[in-house]
DNA sequence: TCTGGGGTCCTAGGACCC
DNA sequence: TCTGGGGTCCTAGGACCC
């Protein structure tokens, strides 16, 4: 037997929503499926996600739901319902953790980096496909990698149904010649302030100096950016069980609010919820961020420090309305978001 | 033409103190 | 009257992720 090593697999559900959907209506397999909102078209709401009939016609996560039914008419919509995904996601993530010697971080809903000491990682991957399809009936694809970075990017070569290895050896051949937005932590924005300072590719990026990415974007996120090109960074899933750093709420309204009592209201009841939330875990607010979104397009963020942590709904609520007095601007609110950020758990995060 | 709701982490710049 | 360096806290906002 040769020496074991350590391998990081990122288990990525396929079409998760969609997948979940077709267990209970499966006459719909094969056809262009959207999950999102409240599964009506008129509504403002956008796609959660689409099934792969439904991306073929151009459909993808985040497309408004009124254009995605004008590029696919023949989708079948369904509504969004989060008790039936959240019990089918720790279905996915109890059979993951059963899986012998692994450590299991869990990255959302739908995925999860998998740590395994092995020096068969592919047979490992090909075990945890079965596993997880013998236990829900659902398929995932498996990245494998060297580092968490390199399994996450590589899942989506996997896809779907399959595995792809991303390590030291094969990671500039795969991705050097792709845009730096190719990889996982790079948007839209970073990509663009990347090009600015002649860095297009992620090649480019994985040879360039940590000097210039110091100087246009800070002294953590510089570097940190720089290890992405490379593939670099943690090694190993994190398995500590997470604690939250903030609780939030926020409504996309569907008729813009058009006066201050309308907002007042609707503060008292986002700020209600939040208070719910915090008074479930035993944990006291220290700053509440207000958002609001004005029609059309203009989003507006406010934060402030309360003289002491309550979980008053009504001090939230009237915190929220006089930094919403503060912005001075009466255009109608289309969306309302308040978060209370928590003081850390005796002993911190 | 329309853009959800839940989060995380980081940076810039000003205030304030020693 | 003008001038420091360093540290910390706070506000406001940016960017990214699923």
């Amino acid at each position: 037997m040769t020496g074991t090593a350590r391998w990081v697999l990122h288990v990525d559900m396929d079409q998760f929503l969609v997948a979940v959907e077709l267990l209970r209506r499966p006459e719909l397999h094969g056809l262009p499926v959207i999950v999102g909102g409240r599964g009506d078209p008129t509504e403002r709401a956008v796609v959660s996600t689409a099934s792969y009939e439904a991306r073929e016609r151009g459909v993808r996560s985040g497309l408004a739901l009124k254009l995605a039914v004008r590029r696919c008419p023949e989708a079948v919509l369904l509504p969004v319902d989060f008790p039936v995904y959240e019990a089918a996601s720790a279905q996915v993530m109890a059979t993951l953790r059963a899986h012998p010697g692994v450590v299991v971080e869990v990255l959302g809903w739908d995925e999860a980096f998998v740590g395994v000491e092995t020096d068969d990682p592919l047979t490992t991957a090909l075990e945890i496909q079965a596993e997880v399809l013998a236990a829900t009936r659902l398929h995932c694809s498996i990245g494998i990698g060297d580092t968490l970075v390199r399994a996450k990017v590589a899942t989506d070569f996997g896809k779907p149904q399959g595995t792809f290895f991303l390590h030291r050896d094969n990671w500039l051949d795969v991705m050097g010649h792709r845009p730096t937005t190719a990889l996982w932590g790079v948007g839209p924005r970073i990509g663009q302030r990347l090009a600015a300072i002649g860095i297009e590719t992620v090649a480019q990026l994985a040879a360039s100096p940590d000097d210039p990415l110091v100087a246009a974007f800070g002294p953590s996120t510089g570097p940190h950016i720089g290890r992405l090109g490379r593939g670099g960074g943690r090694a190993w899933p994190d398995d500590t069980p997470w604690v939250a750093r903030a609780h939030g709420r926020e409504t996309t309204y569907q008729a813009d609010l058009l006066t201050r009592d309308e907002v007042a209201a609707a503060l008292g009841e986002l700020a209600g919820r939040v208070v719910d939330d915090l008074a479930r875990e035993g944990r006291a607010a220290t700053r509440v961020h207000l958002k609001v979104r004005f029609a059309p397009f203009f989003t507006h963020t406010k934060v402030r420090k309360l003289g002491a942590p309550t979980m008053d709904p009504a001090v939230l609520a009237e915190t929220a309305l006089a930094l919403f007095d503060a912005l001075g601007d009466d255009r109608p609110v289309r969306l309302l978001g308040v978060r209370a950020e928590m003081q850390p758990p005796a002993g911190g995060y």
